[in-house]
DNA sequence: CGCCAGGTTAGAG
DNA sequence: CTCTAACATGGC
């Protein structure tokens, strides 16, 4: 089965296909030449896409393992557009990136990427936890082992592919089970404490959907272990606020730094005045500055 | 050994 | 609200 995606004209697959390559070690989801291959819950269904883009600059999803039913069909196309934030017009961003110092050159090498998000929050939650004071390369690692030891596994064409462990699954494992994976104390007490609070019914994506940024924000920061850069990394990439970003970013910070050519980092004061200019477009401006790195 | 990496918490000013 | 120290772990 073929699906036709449309997509706007500020989309860039390329772009976007590069940071899905960006780790060899993501089990998410496997990339080939030109393509992505990911495995997702449908309405329960265990459900292997391929994506690739079309002839005519669409994006065209096969999917390999089953049928789907006409609601399924749709709520993969929803699953893909959310992925890709195919649905944000990103005309008044570049329209103010091109004048931005900062930010010229990156929307012009990047044209048309996107924030590829995690519409997943538990996933999207726990990966922010994964990434806190650590390199990325390390925490591409954790992610590995965590995701091959505890998600569902399904295997096509002698290939594994690999869905997030659930809050159920994660809630009752303790230190014994994660530290060997190399968490350490603080990350594996975070990574159950947020599995908890889905699994009692505190937080789900439901509960905050269409909320303003600052109550889904503090509902979020309820929980310890996400802090303030958690929960903005998790508004972006799963609630799609254009304004949030997180503040005390260490990359954001040496972005500054290489594009500015500073000899320090720039402090929390100097990145707020900085973003003071990117008002309402805050996430796409911190993800293009990510790119640089 | 040192410093840094897509931080958080608790506590003081 | 802002600044600081303590915490934790791997990688270069």
């Amino acid at each position: 089965m073929n699906i036709i995606i449309p997509v706007p004209k500020e989309f860039g697959f390329e772009s976007c296909f590069s940071f899905l390559q960006r780790s060899p070690k993501e089990v998410l989801h496997r990339c080939g030449v030109n393509s992505v291959r990911k495995l997702v819950r449908i309405h329960g269904a265990v459900v292997l896409f391929e994506l690739c883009p079309s002839r005519d600059l669409q994006l065209e999803v096969k999917v390999l393992n089953t049928k789907l039913s006409p609601n399924q069909k749709k709520a993969l196309i929803r699953f893909v557009t959310e992925w890709f934030d195919l649905e944000t017009d990103l005309k008044p961003f570049y329209a103010m990136a091109k004048h931005d110092a900062l930010l010229k050159d990156l929307v012009r090498d990047h044209y048309g990427y996107r924030i590829v998000g995690q519409p997943d929050l538990f996933e999207s939650l726990v990966w922010a936890v994964l990434g806190q004071q650590i390199n990325v390369q390390f925490a591409y690692a954790l992610k590995q082992r965590f995701v091959q030891q505890f998600g569902n596994t399904l295997v096509f064409d002698d290939t594994p592919y690999f869905l997030f462990p659930t809050p159920e699954t994660v809630a009752v494992l303790n230190d014994a089970d994660l530290l060997p994976l190399q968490f350490s104390r603080q990350k594996s007490k975070y990574t159950q404490l947020i599995a908890q609070a889905f699994v009692d019914g505190e937080l789900s994506k439901e509960k905050l959907s269409g909320l303003p940024l600052s109550e889904a924000k503090e509902k979020l920061m309820k929980i310890k272990g996400v802090g303030n850069w958690t929960a903005n990394y998790a508004l972006m990439k799963t609630f799609r606020y254009r304004d949030a970003f997180p503040l005390e970013d260490a990359g954001i910070h040496n972005a500054i730094r290489n594009l500015q050519k500073m000899a320090r980092k720039p402090t929390l004061a100097e990145v707020k005045h900085i973003f003071k200019k990117y008002k309402g477009w805050e996430a796409y401006a911190t993800l293009y500055l990510w790119k640089s790195l």
